[in-house]
DNA sequence: TAAAAATACTCCATAGGTATTTTAT
DNA sequence: ATAAAATACCTATGGAGTATTTTTA
């Protein structure tokens, strides 16, 4: 199956034009590496890389799906962003409760609130 | 880590609403499918579904990741098909080569042959 | 000859399956 | 009482590491 970890050992390849660079970048080992490449390659039945033993380059087809795969990490990447943010504590929808004596009637509901008033509020958060 | 495999399994779910045949959908066991979902939310920190033991619902998060989730996988599909394509032996730039003896002076570099003459042609498929 | 990737081989982590339990209606 | 998800437990696959070989410039 095309796996996540195929697709960056790919990418960090790409940027790196070089096995053993590329698997340090991703900590872990040349073969580690190499063996996941292979099963890239295997899996979409295209040859990405070109080895010249001195020297990597990508083929046509590999520098299209680097592209492709770098678009799909980029996602993960947003998708874990929003995640954590989602995650923090002061995430969400925030209801924000004033105890009615300090806040004159008419400023009910808005932001009018004098600054020492503010200092003896009780904030009130709840997540949504 | 965050896996391709969590987000099939998840957007699976969602589609189903209901573990069990969702990991039908997938081939898998509903405890396979169980445990990474949970893996999912525990990577991500967040509960993406509200288990009401009768039914399945997913969170104001779980609908937002759902549908990144889809997205990605939507291009991972893609990429594949790509590859697929690219793979074909009829894809790439082709460059056909036909005995000039055959072809009109004139309509080299044309689509100028005579069906008779396409008939002897020997047509040679160079990949590019 | 040297540098880099591929291969061989071993070990351990984990994904998945079956059986069972828990939970809520 | 039943339907559905969670948990427990076991097994097997495969991913990763080290050591070594192959390749080509």
């Amino acid at each position: 199956m095309l796996t996540f970890k195929q697709l960056r050992y790919f990418v960090a390849v790409q940027q790196h034009g070089h096995f053993g660079n590329a698997a340090e970048e991703v900590c872990v080992s040349q073969p580690a590496l190499s063996m996941q490449i292979r099963d890239l390659e295997k899996e979409l039945g295209l040859c990405l890389i070109e080895r010249n033993a001195r020297s990597i380059r990508l083929t046509p087809e590999g520098e299209e799906i680097a592209k492709r795969a770098n678009q799909i990490l980029r996602e993960m990447q947003d998708l874990k962003a929003y995640a954590e943010h989602a995650a923090s504590p002061l995430s969400g929808t925030i209801r924000l409760g004033v105890i009615p004596s300090l806040a004159p009637t008419s400023s009910r509901n808005c932001c009018q609130l004098s600054q020492s008033s503010i200092l003896h509020c009780s904030w009130i958060f709840a997540k949504h």
